[in-house]
DNA sequence: GCGACAG
DNA sequence: ATCTTGTCGC
C-alpha cells in the first residue's frame, strides 16, 4: 500500500534491491536526490526563443483510485498549436501526493509515456513548478534534468514564495520571489482571469518561458500544451475502466 | 508546537 | 488530484 506522508520506511523494507540509480521510495532519499538534482539544472541558459521552438510537448496525469494512473505526454506544433503526436503510459504509483515531492510520484509514469513519442520535442512544458520550490527542484527541474531537454513549469496554484497580483491585461506578471530572490512570474495569460504561475526547470530561461507560455495560451488560461495533455490522460483513463 | 502546502 | 449541477457571462 506504498507510504504515507510523514511516514519513514528503512531499506530492508523496499521490494526493490537498492542500486545507485534506486528511484527514491522514502522522504528521506527523495530529498536528498532533489539537493543533488538542484545542482544538475541548467539555469545560465536562455534556451530557444519561441521562433526556435519547433515542438513543444505537455505532460500531465490523471488519477484513479488506488494509485492507478494514466501519464499523457502530447507534442504541438509551436507555430500553429496542432497536434504533433501524442503518447500515454497506462501504470500506478505507490509514492504518495508530498507537498514538495510530487515528482516522485508523477514523473516515472511521466518518462514512460515521453518514452512512447517517435520525436524529441524541443521543449517540454509541466503542470507544476520548477525553482519555485522550498529546495529548487521542483517537477520542472527533475524532468529537464532527466530527460536533458529545455523545461519549465505553468502551475495553476500559488506554492511556496511570495507574489504580488499582476496587471489584468494579458502579458502582465510580477514577480515570484523566495527569500528575495525571484524564482518565477505569476503570468496573465488571459485579460481579467487569474494568472498562471512559471518558473523555469532547467535548459531555458524565465524571458523565453514566460513568452512561449504566453503563446501557447492564445485562447484559454492554462497553454494548450498541458489541455492537452489533460485531456488526453482523462479521456484516457475513463476509457481504461476506473476514474 | 500547529498549520500550510504544486498535483 | 478527485468528488460534482447549475449557472453567470461573452
Amino acid at each position: 500500500m506504498g507510504i504515507r506522508a510523514g511516514e519513514r520506511r528503512d531499506r530492508r523494507d523496499r521490494r526493490e534491491p537498492s542500486g545507485p540509480q534506486a528511484w527514491p521510495t522514502t522522504e528521506a532519499e527523495a530529498v536528498a536526490l532533489q539537493e543533488r538534482l538542484r545542482d544538475a539544472a541548467d539555469l545560465t541558459a536562455e534556451g530557444p526563443a519561441p521562433d526556435q521552438v519547433r515542438t513543444v510537448a505537455g505532460v500531465d496525469v490523471a488519477y484513479a483510485d488506488g494509485g492507478g494512473l494514466v501519464a499523457a505526454a502530447v507534442t504541438l506544433d509551436a507555430a500553429t498549436l496542432d497536434v504533433v503526436e501524442e503518447s500515454v503510459h497506462v501504470g500506478r504509483t505507490d509514492f504518495p501526493y508530498v507537498p514538495g515531492l510530487l515528482a516522485f510520484r508523477e514523473l516515472p509514469s511521466v518518462t514512460a509515456a515521453l518514452d512512447g513519442l517517435a520525436h524529441r520535442p524541443d521543449v517540454i512544458v509541466c503542470d507544476g513548478y520548477g525553482i519555485a520550490h522550498p529546495r529548487r527542484a521542483g517537477l520542472a527541474v527533475h524532468l529537464g534534468v532527466l530527460t536533458g531537454l529545455p523545461c519549465f513549469g505553468v502551475a495553476k496554484t500559488p506554492f511556496l514564495f511570495d507574489f504580488a497580483q499582476p496587471g489584468r491585461e494579458r502579458g502582465s506578471f510580477s514577480p515570484l520571489t523566495i527569500e528575495g530572490e525571484e524564482v518565477g512570474r505569476a503570468l496573465r495569460t488571459q485579460d481579467g482571469v487569474k494568472p498562471v504561475f512559471v518558473s523555469v526547470g532547467s535548459g531555458i530561461g524565465l524571458e523565453h518561458a514566460t513568452a512561449l507560455t504566453l503563446r501557447l495560451a492564445p485562447t484559454y488560461r492554462q497553454p494548450e500544451t498541458t489541455r492537452r495533455a489533460d485531456h488526453l490522460a482523462g479521456r484516457h483513463l475513463a476509457a481504461s475502466g476506473q476514474g
